[in-house]
DNA sequence: CTCCTTCGCATACCGTCGGTATGTGAAGGT
DNA sequence: ACCTTCACATACCGACGGTATGCGAAGGAG
């Protein structure tokens, strides 16, 4: 009986390398933790649900993470990267700055209403992590971006001189919200309320022509 | 030995009738557990350290209150209470309909920098209540106001016409999240520049004279 | 004053949780 | 063929949130 997950699974399989096999198995638990911790909350989720569900045991789980916490760190990373990435390519897609600047946020929103986003970004994350740690890893992701993005806009003309740092946190705080508001509607007419407003205020901030 | 709080504590002191008691051991149980929750924050407390504290049992606490959850949502009400008083009386002071409404928003913002509004409100809140919950009891504290105050002003031309529900959303997580990053500020400079770019953002949203 | 009910709270106990210490055997180098 | 490494599994712990039960003073009824 002991140990009989060995002999029946690993070894027989036909697997890569050792240190394959350790990426695959700490794939496994961040992806299955993700699963979890988007849809029942970090708290209501226990380690023994997350090994069950991949298949290891919690000697696994430790193996590669410090604690709970740190395993939901590394999904929280996964999940703000993901944003970040289709903030990026938003804004990317626009030619003009200020075009940028407004798709991005507006991706930024869409991307708030996704479980995932909502759960571990916007709603654990903070509480969990402390709101520092936090804000140092959506620093990193991409409120660095938009705070750069205002610092450019700024000098090109098209925003009032002012502080950015304050600024980006309202702007961010704004669309966080939003999307929050967002994700527990049912009305789609919500959507396009909330894009609507939202480039309201975008463009109620910008320089006057 | 057994039940000697009773004999030492309770019937020997000078005590108010039962129902007084009662409400003076809810209250100290609120009020150390905010005191726990504000430092160390939600997760970290345990009821023990909380009953403890208050110098009652768990069997006092469960007699109270469904559970911890319960408990947190009980002084998640007394402090959101405590804002919605403070930004009600910032507004009122003001005669001019939009000086309220820039009044109760930056009285909003100062609110959000106290310790135990920051930890209990904007942090734990969401995450240990849910959002739906939080919202309802943000809604009934505050968020109500706001709305109708932007009600208002539409209605008087202040504010273009507009969804009132997304801009509310907006503002509040705007303002949440300002508030946060001021409480974490240690330059005082950064309170100046928040309130200033809570103008800036409150005026430009203003509609062309 | 006596009895009886109520109820505010204490006590004792439980399952489960996050976390740790230790064991084990296959992988990969020599 | 051997030996070291290491990626896990196993077994166990204290502490946690929660529950069941007991108790004795407070307050009303007669």
């Amino acid at each position: 009986m002991a140990y009989h997950r060995y002999v029946n699974e690993r070894s027989v399989k036909v697997n890569g390398g050792r240190a394959r096999q350790k990426e695959q198995t700490r794939r496994t638990l961040i992806r299955e933790s993700r699963r979890l911790f988007a849809t029942a909350g970090y708290g209501a989720v226990s380690l023994s649900e997350v090994v069950r569900a991949a298949g290891v045991t919690k000697g696994a789980l430790y193996h590669h993470f410090d604690g709970k916490t740190a395993l939901f760190r590394a999904v929280l990373e996964e999940v703000q990267q993901q944003v970040a990435e289709a903030v990026a390519a938003a804004a990317e897609a626009q030619d003009d700055p200020w075009a940028r600047f407004t798709a991005g946020c507006q991706a930024f929103l869409t991307s708030g209403t996704d479980p995932d986003v909502r759960q571990i970004m916007l709603l654990d994350g903070p509480a969990v992590l402390g709101w520092n740690e936090w804000r140092a890893l959506d620093e990193a992701a991409s409120a660095r971006h938009l705070a750069e993005e205002l610092t450019a806009l700024i000098e090109e003309g098209l925003l009032p001189p002012q502080p950015v740092a304050p600024l980006t946190r309202l702007l961010s705080g704004a669309m966080n919200e939003a999307a929050l508001w967002l994700a527990e509607s049912t009305n789609p007419e919500d959507l396009t309320d909330a894009r609507a407003a939202l480039s309201r205020l975008l463009e109620a901030l910008r320089s006057p022509q």
